[in-house]
DNA sequence: CAATTGGCATACGAAGCGTATGTTAATAGG
DNA sequence: CCTATTAACATACGCTTCGTATGCCAATTG
């Protein structure tokens, strides 16, 4: 019943993963080097193509990992409030915190769209987008926002999401920018909002943290 | 008189920028060699190194170039209508009809963020924002929208309308997804108005089409 | 008219990627 | 239990590409 071979592959292929994630994420995709990362793991290129094919297998390997974690935490906190408004915004507001991060601007954001083409068609990207989106028709059906189309919506709203991360990201003032940024965020996103009469509002549904809070530089 | 000497170097270096400019933006710049593309302005690498330091640098250029020309374009669209609020919404249409094209969505926003960092560190985009930045402080003057700092919310509807692009781009049906889009967008971009009475409006200041459309769908 | 500067080409070295070819170990079948 | 085949990796090679160092020629300058 021990299948050392399974496992031994499958570590194989982890240890491939995290190298490179470390490598991508600290040098970015270009510098990084097959061998020396490959090294780092005790491996040679050999495993590394016979697993992955090439250098942007890899890289597609390493983004699915790091989507995957993005789109779990999304669903955590998203479904947290018992109301759909504030999940919403707190899954938007986590969307940002994510996109914060070194590691995912740079693989993610940068580096992946470049190598692998628009994240519009990985199925990778897919997930989060899908998570809002899904949100979003909850709200549409609930009479909570204005009824657009859900996936343009939470595209739009997570495109803002994300410029709005890196400006705060790169900004002198990370912590200033980001509350001019969030006020405004929450300005845009009122604009979803059913105006007309309190129609279907179950609680108050513009409960927006008022701030990102993020660590200071 | 003739001065053939300073042409000439103006010359060389535009038949760079326009050899790279091309190559960049069909092959990728990872993939353009920087042998073909200046053989190709009947140049060699020589002339490369001396005027641009490395490859990035060439990239610099020539983002410097389309950068410069979105901005002419954006100026002349925004200060169309006498209207304001018409010329801002004019203005995100430009940016995303922009943002459709193949060349612009290759190196300015793929290669470009991978290879020279994140776009809002340019000095060259921040010249479309700041354009953006601009009527939007205007707009606040007039007191058409909201109090919010001009520059966040040029970057937010920056990061949605880019955004916006690259998804009908990708479509498979870029005109129903592109009229999914520019409602959604709408609807997020009311959120910025000034809904407290009409203050200050000199003209209808909703004069986008007030199809904002609250029919259930 | 000589000297120097600078625009550009050529030549060279160093990585890095991808592939082709081993080598070893684990499963499958008899 | 023994063999044959497959699969997981390593090794070795060639090709491309980048960056630099060097050289040449024309144009400016005094």
């Amino acid at each position: 019943m021990h299948r050392p071979r399974k496992e031994m592959i499958a570590e194989t292929r982890a240890k491939l993963i995290g190298a490179a994630r470390q490598a991508f994420g600290t040098l970015g995709y270009a510098e990084a080097s097959m061998d020396d990362f490959t090294a780092s793991a005790g491996l040679t290129r050999g495993a590394l193509y016979h697993h992955f094919g090439d250098k942007k297998g890899l890289l597609q390997a390493v983004i699915a990992e790091i989507d995957a974690e993005m789109a779990a935490r999304l669903k955590v906190v998203s479904a947290k409030p018992d109301n759909l408004w504030q999940g919403f915004v707190d899954e938007c507001t986590a969307y940002i915190e994510m996109a914060l991060e070194p590691e995912i601007q740079r693989i993610v954001l940068r580096d992946g769209p470049a190598v692998l083409g628009d994240p519009s068609q990985w199925p990778s990207q897919s997930t989060c987008i899908r998570s809002m989106t899904e949100s979003l028709q909850r709200l549409s059906d609930e009479g909570t926002i204005l009824a657009v189309d859900p996936e343009a919506a939470a595209r739009l709203v997570s495109g803002a999401s994300l410029h709005a991360a890196q400006w705060i990201a790169n900004s002198n003032d990370p912590e200033a920018t980001s509350k001019k940024a969030v006020k405004a965020f929450k300005v845009l996103l009122e604009g979803l909002l059913n105006r007309t009469g309190k129609l279907h509002q179950p609680d108050r549904p513009s409960a927006m943290q008022p701030e990102v809070d993020r660590s200071p530089a």
